[in-house]
RNA sequence: CGGGAUAUAGCGUAGUCCGGUUAUCGCGCCUGCUUUGGGAGCAGGAGGUCGCAAGUUCGAAUCUUGCUAUCCCGACCA
């Protein structure tokens, strides 16, 4: 076998690019700090989106799309909100090319400058609510419950693969509603739908919670995020869910007449993931042979390698796999049939488990003898044979228990690494020399967060839900605390 | 924007300190034969403005200066 991975242990950035590349799923593209998503990578994200548009509908949302560009005056409506994100946030100043006087090629037409330049969307909060205006009068009008599916830029000083991009595929749900409680349940609920694609999905358990002052979405007034803990020990947001106040009703003047006949301003939430859960699925299950993926967003779950010496015994294999491979997808299984006859089967054998199809069948004139085939499984290398009889409810079986292995596997990992610290000390180094999760004592106060941030880089990932109460002191300051908070250092 | 490093074939690299024929090796690619149950073997072949520009020198991938790009570590962030 060719480990040309580096541990995971030695470098962990390089063992990433290391799968992102292997496994054919992205790469850097000429634009500095943007991401070309290759097809494999992009099945992938086909995958999360269906199972995630699936929930939204059940959820009572339906998808619209909203523009690219943002009138910059938009933007500072909402002061928290320039705030977070003028720093990175891409200008169109122009919009028009002319032949360069002196023959170097096109430059931009300094006749051609706009009026008020454009913001290439950083998040959609601010033309949303702005469109919202006009659709709302009457209480009859709410809730409105819009997702959108786009793409947005914020211009990061540095980039990786999936985690964090110049440009980035995302969606972004905006509801408006009469009240703040229907508001609030919103939030939550929506929250709780990516808590579940996460675990039931991605095979990822998450911590559920809420961010604190410091760490809040530009705007909010509440953020609700999961939280994933990686292989290497450091925390990864994996989604957000906004309860967003009367902020940018106030901001764009959004009113509407109540059952009582009286004006008040509309209730607003907003929820996002994006491509970055990838990077997340990435490094939550991958070992070092490649890439594994969790069934139910596989683009490929069981693909089929033939081993064969002579022409006559490829004919007698296909005909065989024809007929296994309608019994397979008769039950719903996404089959893949490599017959490239230019690569050899053990080539194969390596170059599916970088892309982490979670299995592996391989049929060769014994198996036809025996009316058997040999059965892999990715994440435990098991193998096994298994009869032609049944093997498509054996494969049907396997699939949910790699799904759910892959999901206890996880699980297991975070809890070994989630520890309580009580002291400054035992608190720097859990962080240095395990990583992970780390409870412990704060006094409640954005500055002391700040400098715990500053001096061990480790930041509150949440407030957990139901957290439990128990006395204690601040870690840093001593100060009386009411509860442990999860710290851990982040992507 | 600070600190560090790198730039040689499609990819990964040796050579650079100490200048000297035709620029090293591996992967990949092309042709042929043999192979095919864990990244095949043999034989032959194609592929290079040594990042760009200027300078020093009889002679530069190698030394000097400037520029550009990329990567890593910070700050910022989903």
């Amino acid at each position: 076998m060719a480990k040309s991975f580096s541990t995971r242990d030695e470098n962990y950035s390089q063992w990433y690019n290391d799968i992102v590349k292997k496994a054919d799923l992205a790469e850097n593209s000429a634009v500095r700090g943007c991401m070309v998503i290759k097809p494999y990578g992009y099945a992938i994200w086909e995958k999360m989106q269906r199972a995630l548009d699936d929930m939204f509908k059940e959820t009572g949302h339906v998808n619209a799309y909203f523009p690219l560009f943002i009138p910059k005056s938009f933007l500072s409506r909402e002061a928290a909100h320039v705030d977070g994100f003028a720093k990175e946030c891409a200008v169109v100043t122009h919009y028009r090319l002319i032949n360069d006087p002196d023959g170097n090629g096109v430059v931009v037409d300094p006749m051609a400058k706009l009026e008020e330049e454009l913001i290439v969307r950083p998040t959609s909060e601010t033309i949303i609510w702005d469109t919202y205006k006009n659709w709302i009068q009457s209480y009859r009008d709410l809730p409105i419950l819009c997702n959108q599916w786009a793409n947005v830029v914020r211009w990061e000083m540095r980039t990786r693969l999936f985690l964090r991009t110049a440009e980035f595929l995302w969606q972004e749900g905006h509801t408006a509603h009469a009240t703040k409680e229907e508001a609030v349940e919103e939030t939550e609920k929506m929250l709780g739908v990516y808590a579940d694609f996460a675990e039931k999905f991605m095979a990822m358990p998450v911590l559920r919670g809420l961010k604190t002052l410091n760490e809040r979405f530009a705007g909010a007034e509440d953020t609700y995020c999961i939280e994933a803990l990686m292989q290497d020990g450091k925390a990864l947001q994996a989604g957000t869910s906004h309860f967003l106040g009367q902020n940018f009703a106030k901001a764009f003047d959004v009113k509407f007449l109540n059952k009582e006949n009286q004006l008040d301003y509309v209730w607003a939430t907003s929820w996002g993931v994006s491509t970055r859960l990838i990077g997340a699925l990435i490094m939550s299950h991958s070992d070092d042979n490649g890439l594994v993926l969790p069934p139910k967003l596989a683009p490929i779950q069981v693909v089929i390698i033939p081993v064969y010496k002579n022409d006559e015994q490829r004919i007698a294999i296909v005909e065989k796999v024809n007929e296994l491979m309608g019994k397979l997808k008769a039950k719903g299984i996404s089959v893949k049939f490599d017959d490239d006859d230019s690569k050899r089967s053990g080539w194969k054998f390596n170059e599916y488990e970088l892309k982490g199809v979670p299995v592996r069948i391989a049929i060769g004139p014994r198996d036809l003898e025996n009316n058997q085939v040999e059965v892999a499984r990715r994440d435990t290398f098991e193998k096994t044979t298994v009869s032609f009889d049944n093997l498509d409810t054996a494969i049907e079986q396997l699939l949910t228990d790699i799904q759910d292995n892959l999901y206890n596997r996880v699980l297991n990992f975070r809890e070994e690494n989630t520890r309580k610290a009580d002291t400054w000390e035992e608190f720097i180094s859990l962080l240095d020399e395990k990583g992970g999760f780390v409870l412990a004592h704060w006094d409640g106060t954005p500055e002391t967060e700040e400098l715990i941030k500053e001096k061990s880089k480790a930041t509150i990932r949440c407030v957990p839900f139901n957290n439990p109460q128990e006395e204690g002191k601040c870690i840093l300051t001593g100060h009386p605390s009411k509860e442990r908070v999860v710290f851990a250092r982040a992507y």
